[in-house]
DNA sequence: GGGCAACTGGAATATACGTTTCATTTTCGG
DNA sequence: CCGAAAATGAAACGTATATTCCAGTTGCCC
């Protein structure tokens, strides 16, 4: 009955901690209490909108077992368990799909404001589909490969070019040797004719794939280089050269795609590489700083 | 009492309708209704997890006027108007943050994947950090200079490069004059010095903020060429040159800030300003085009 | 295998909730 | 300024809710 006499272990107050709690004691738990605890862990919507009977009958228990569940977890009732499904929904920040209607709201007829909400709304949705889908054992491999590398070598023509561009400013300053295929006077085959297995290399592209790019890439792959790819789908004439290769689904606007996601990744590949080499004891890093 | 026989306007069930039918009626509404109206647009969380009890306290009004503003809109009662405003928590789609709590805890000790799900965050946080402070003035102000300008020269350096890379692409897209100050032979001072007054410039640059940006808005100012900025707060040294300026806060991760949301920015002014310039019969654009 | 504790199902119960009702006040046209 | 109609406040009402209680079952230790 008083099952809550519990000083030791307080009572998880949000949603992640009780998320914890109740992963960490579910083997511990009666048969019911874990059948409706697992229940709540995969619905909490319907933990926050329903009612004890609800619940009930859609986790196939009784009613009391939500109670008893919440004492079991030291809250005062089931409502006061509830409370905390609330919670997380409650103060959740807004999505910008939600904020952007508001604004366009308020700016009415303002055809610029839609314009700018319109691709704020496509990069929050690459971002969140990136969120959603990204591998991150595709990112593991792809670490391994260009923290192997001599030389990184960065291939990405017009609409990508940008991702190039930071990529380059992010390896200067952490100290990895690289080199952009993107030469003002044409050398760029000449530049991929350097490229040695032991170098590794970077090409993004999306659809419409630039002919350089593929070109390229195609030829890096043939001289044994490993080509890191990131582009949008397993169609792209990328994928099929690539040592590994992530798909990137950008959102577009008004004809222009965003490039938030492939953004992200491409800064998180530098720091990733730097770190994995720091750990290993820069092998490469190392040279390429005393030369 | 018989309020609801209303045929022809049909009820609204999702909340965004709600939004607008109760924006619209709200003029005509009985006083006490309007004010319950209004609590429920400014707090719509209140609403959805609150008691008839609490919500009335909370706005100051009877636990009828709840059911009467439900019936007045054409919903059975307050539970049906309610629902709405849970539909709308209900379904939600997950942000990034939660997705990579999840993210996080399947992938354990996968440090790499931590460090991508971290971009990813300060990625979403600065596109949303965007989305909530966006003003669309300050964005129509800045379309309106830059439609009229003759030639944009665009001002970036090192980590803001990107941003400069993409609006030159989207520039020569869209068939708009524009002229990048970077120039690989050092020509950039004489490259800022050919600008006149019927020119524009963008300029972008956080803190630290690039001694050469610096300079070069500087002299374009002196030069009498509005100067549109694109900078992180109101103290950063460009802000003082700014014809007009945006404040962008990007989130950061690892010591590299997100570009994600000056990059959304960037996408937008493009297209904006090739629509302003359609509409005014592309006085600049069509000139570009001839030579 | 017996006995005790823990667990579970189902009904009983007190409460809190949404709703309705009705008296009072306010609004507005004549 | 009067009177009818609408709006409002406050209390009463029936219902659905969370909770408790008790009997029956299961599991486990000695």
């Amino acid at each position: 009955m008083d099952d809550e006499p519990k000083p030791p272990s307080r009572v998880p107050r949000d949603f992640e901690s009780l998320r914890s709690t109740i992963i960490e004691r579910k083997a511990t738990m009666p048969k019911r209490l874990a059948q409706v605890a697992a229940f709540a862990l995969s619905n909490p919507d319907e933990i926050a909108f329903g009612t004890t009977a609800s619940i009930a009958s859609a986790s196939e228990v009784q009613p009391s077992t939500l109670v008893r569940l919440a004492h079991h977890l030291g809250y005062e009732g089931f409502s006061d368990l509830q409370s905390i499904f609330r919670e997380r929904l409650r103060d959740r920040t807004l999505t910008y799909e939600e904020r952007l209607v508001t604004l366009e709201q308020s700016g009415g007829e303002d055809e610029d404001a839609n314009l700018l909400s319109g691709f704020i709304s496509a990069a929050g949705q690459s971002i969140n589909r990136l969120a959603a889908t990204v591998q991150s054992d595709t990112f593991s491999k792809a670490v391994d490969i260009l923290a192997a590398a001599d030389t990184i070598y960065l291939i990405a023509k017009r609409r990508s070019y940008p991702l190039t561009a930071h990529m380059s400013y992010a390896f200067s300053k952490l100290n990895i040797r690289h080199q952009i295929v993107a030469s003002p006077n044409g050398v760029d085959p000449e530049t991929v004719q350097f490229a040695t297995p032991k170098d590794a290399a970077i090409a993004a592209s999306f659809s419409p794939y630039a002919a350089e790019s593929l070109g390229q890439a195609e030829m890096l792959k043939e001289r044994g280089v490993p080509v890191v790819v990131i582009t949008d789908s397993a169609f792209s004439p990328l994928a099929s050269n690539a040592a590994c290769w992530f798909e990137v689904a950008e959102a577009d606007f008004a004809g222009f795609r965003s490039l938030s996601a492939s953004m992200a990744l491409t800064m998180a590949l530098p720091v990733a590489i730097a770190e994995r080499r720091r750990k290993l004891g820069q092998p490469k890093s190392k040279k390429a700083k005393m030369e």
